[in-house]
RNA sequence: GCCGCCUUAGCUCAGUCGGUUAGAGCGCUAGAAUGUGGAUCUAGAGGUCCCCUGUUCGAUUCAGGGAGGCGGUACCA
C-alpha cells in the first residue's frame, strides 16, 4: 500500500443500442405522447401499466436456456432461480395482465399503454435496444368491427402527429386468406409457413423477383449472404405472387378462384369435400371491413387493402395492419434509409388462451414511438417544444440578493420561469451571456442607480437581438442597449408578462 | 450472425509515400471593455492519432486480431 495504486478510470460510454435523451428529445416525446393519448382517449380507451420485467415463460414461447439465456431478450435469474426477462413488447404483458385479472375486467376491454421495451439485438437505423412503444388493444371483441376501429385509429394517430394524408398509409389484410391458401396448397408445417410469411413480408423490399426466390430455393443478397427459401412448388409460387400483387379485392378474388380450380378445395373437419379455407377471410374483407371503412369515410388514401401485408409474426390469426411512411427518410448524413413500418398490429385470438385455456379474442396495434420520432426528426417535422429559458435576475450588488430573490419569487408566483444568477456575479457581462445562452426572454437589472429611483431595467433579450441585427460595432451596441427599458419596481411582473416570448409561452401553457 | 465503409482536439474533418514540436474551422477559456448578451480583434487551454499484438532502428501511418460507429442483410419469439 506504500505506492499509489493506479486508479481505475472507467471510460464514459454507453452500451450499444442505448442512448441518453436530451431535454429537446424529452419534450418532443412528451408532445408526441400527448397527441397519441388524446386520439386513443377519444376512441374510448383507458390506460393500464405493467412492469418492465415479466417471468420469461409469460412472454411467449421463448424460454431462456442455459446456453443462450439472452438471445433476443435480456433475461436474468431471480434469487429463486426463476427466469425473468425485460419485456420485448407490450402485447405479451397485456395478455398476461388480462389473463390474471380476467374476472375483474369488463369486456370488451379497450386499453392503451405506453412504455419502454427492450430487445437484445443489433440496433439499426432508428432502432435501439431500448425503445418506446404506444399500444392500444381491444380484448374480448371477436368481430372485424374491432379491427376496423384499430386501423382507423392508427390513421387518425398519424395525422394527429402531423403526418399529412398521403405521407402515410395504413395497409390492412386478413391472415385468414393467406392461412387458407397455405392450407389449400398443403403447407401445414410451422417452419415452412413462417418462411412463406417472411418471404411475402419482403415484397415491397425485394420486389417480385426477390420474393419468388425466397418462396422457392432461396435468395443470395448483394453481400453474398444466402437466405434459405420456403421450397414451394413453382406453380404455387406464381399464384402467391399473383395474390400478393392484387391491388383490389376483386383481383384477389379472381386469383383465389384460380387456386380453387387447381386444388379443388380441401376436405374440412366435418368431412366436407371441396371446402375453400380462404373464403371466410375474403368475406370478412368484402362484406364487413370494407363497408365499415366506406361508411366512416376512410378511403384508400388512408387505409388500403394490401394482400402483401402479412407481418412476420405467427401469432396473428385474422386482420393485420401496418402503418407505413410513404416519403423517403434520410439520416443526418444525407443517406437514404430503409425505414420500414412505424407501427403495426393485428388480431391475436390465441395469445390469452395460452394462460387461461379458454378463447379470448383480442386485436391491437403498436406504434414505435422512438422510430417515428427519428423519422420526424430527420424530416425536421418534429415539434421539439422549445420553450424560453428562465428570466434571469442579475446580481449587481451582493448585499441585495434578498431583494433579487424576492423578484424571482414574484415572477414564479405569476407562473414565469425565473432564477437569480448563481454564478460568480463579479463580471456582469457573464450574467447576460448566461441568460443569452439559456435562451432567456429577459434579464432584470437593478443596481444602486435603479434602486434609488425605485425602478428596474428589463432587458428583452429576444427582441433586443432582432433590433440589433444591424449594429456592427460594439460601442453602438453597448450604448443603444437594444431591447432594454425601465419600469417601476412594482410593475416588474406585469411588464415581464407583456414580453412576446413570455406571453406566448404563458398562453401555450394554459390548459 | 454475415458483408461493406469508417474511427485523428469538445464537434466536423485535413494530414503523415514509416521519422524529430500532428494541423484547420467551429466551439471553449481569458483579455481588449471592472454596469450590458451579439459581431470584431488578441492570447490560451485542449491529443493514448480507438485498443492489443506483430514487422521495423523507429508505427498515428504497414500487417494480423479485437472493440465501437454507420449502412446493408439475416433474425425479431
Amino acid at each position: 500500500m506504500a505506492k499509489k495504486q493506479k486508479k481505475f478510470k472507467p471510460k464514459a460510454r454507453l452500451p450499444r443500442g442505448f442512448g441518453d435523451r436530451s431535454s429537446a428529445d424529452i419534450k418532443a416525446t412528451d408532445i408526441m405522447l400527448a397527441k397519441i393519448r388524446q386520439v386513443y382517449e377519444l376512441y374510448g380507451f383507458d390506460p393500464v401499466e405493467t412492469p418492465f420485467f415479466e417471468y420469461s415463460d409469460a412472454m411467449g414461447k421463448f424460454l431462456p436456456d442455459t446456453d443462450r439465456p439472452n438471445a433476443g431478450v435480456f433475461s436474468l435469474q431471480d434469487d429463486d432461480e426463476q427466469w425473468m426477462s425485460l419485456r420485448y413488447d407490450l402485447t405479451a404483458p397485456l395478455a398476461r395482465h388480462v389473463a390474471q385479472n380476467i374476472n375483474q375486467i369488463t369486456m370488451p376491454y379497450r386499453t392503451y399503454r405506453q412504455g419502454w421495451v427492450f430487445r437484445n439485438e443489433k440496433p439499426g437505423p432508428g432502432r435501439f435496444r431500448q425503445f418506446m412503444q404506444f399500444d392500444a388493444d381491444i380484448v374480448g371483441a371477436p368481430g372485424v368491427a374491432a379491427d376496423a376501429e384499430m386501423a382507423m385509429m392508427m390513421a387518425d394517430t398519424m395525422e394527429a402527429l402531423g403526418i399529412k394524408r398521403g405521407d402515410y398509409v395504413i395497409r390492412v389484410n386478413n391472415r385468414k386468406v393467406l392461412d387458407g391458401v397455405l392450407e389449400a396448397i398443403g403447407v401445414t408445417e410451422e417452419a415452412q409457413k413462417l418462411s412463406v410469411l417472411r418471404a411475402i413480408d419482403k415484397f415491397d423490399k425485394f420486389g417480385e423477383e426477390g420474393v419468388r426466390l425466397l418462396l422457392g430455393k432461396g435468395r443470395k443478397d448483394e453481400s453474398g449472404d444466402f437466405t434459405e427459401g420456403a421450397g414451394l412448388d413453382d406453380r404455387f409460387i406464381g399464384l402467391i405472387i399473383l395474390m400478393i400483387s392484387a391491388t383490389s379485392v376483386t383481383e384477389l378474388w379472381k386469383v383465389l378462384n384460380q387456386f380453387t380450380s387447381i386444388t379443388g378445395g380441401v376436405t374440412n373437419e366435418m368431412g366436407t369435400e371441396g371446402f375453400l379455407p380462404y373464403d371466410d377471410g375474403l368475406y370478412e374483407i368484402i362484406e364487413q371491413l370494407q363497408k365499415l371503412f366506406d361508411a366512416a369515410g376512410y378511403n384508400s388514401d388512408r387505409i388500403r387493402f394490401d394482400p402483401s401485408c402479412v407481418r412476420g409474426l405467427e401469432y396473428y390469426t385474422g386482420m393485420v395492419y401496418e402503418a407505413e411512411l410513404t416519403f423517403d427518410v434520410t439520416n443526418e448524413k444525407g443517406q437514404k434509409v430503409q425505414f420500414g413500418s412505424v407501427g403495426g398490429g393485428g388480431r391475436y385470438d390465441g395469445l390469452i388462451e395460452r394462460f387461461t385455456g379458454q378463447k379470448v379474442p383480442a386485436t391491437g396495434f403498436s406504434i414505435g414511438v422512438s422510430r417515428l420520432m427519428t423519422a420526424l426528426k430527420n424530416l425536421d417535422k418534429l415539434d421539439d417544444g422549445q420553450i424560453p429559458g428562465p428570466v434571469v435576475v442579475c446580481v449587481m450588488d451582493r448585499d441585495q440578493i434578498g431583494e433579487y430573490q424576492k423578484m424571482v419569487a414574484e415572477l414564479r408566483d405569476a407562473g414565469i420561469r425565473a432564477e437569480m444568477y448563481q454564478g460568480n456575479p463579479k463580471n456582469f457581462g457573464k450574467q447576460l451571456q448566461y441568460a443569452d445562452r439559456r435562451n432567456s426572454p429577459a434579464a432584470i437589472i437593478q443596481g444602486s442607480d435603479e434602486r434609488e429611483k425605485g425602478i428596474v431595467q428589463i432587458k428583452d433579450l429576444h427582441e433586443g437581438k432582432k433590433a440589433a441585427a444591424a449594429i456592427a460595432d460594439n460601442e453602438t451596441w453597448k450604448s443603444e442597449r437594444p431591447g432594454q427599458f425601465e419600469v417601476k419596481r412594482d410593475q416588474l411582473v406585469n411588464e415581464i408578462k407583456k414580453l412576446p416570448a413570455v406571453n406566448n409561452w404563458l398562453e401555450g401553457n394554459k390548459v
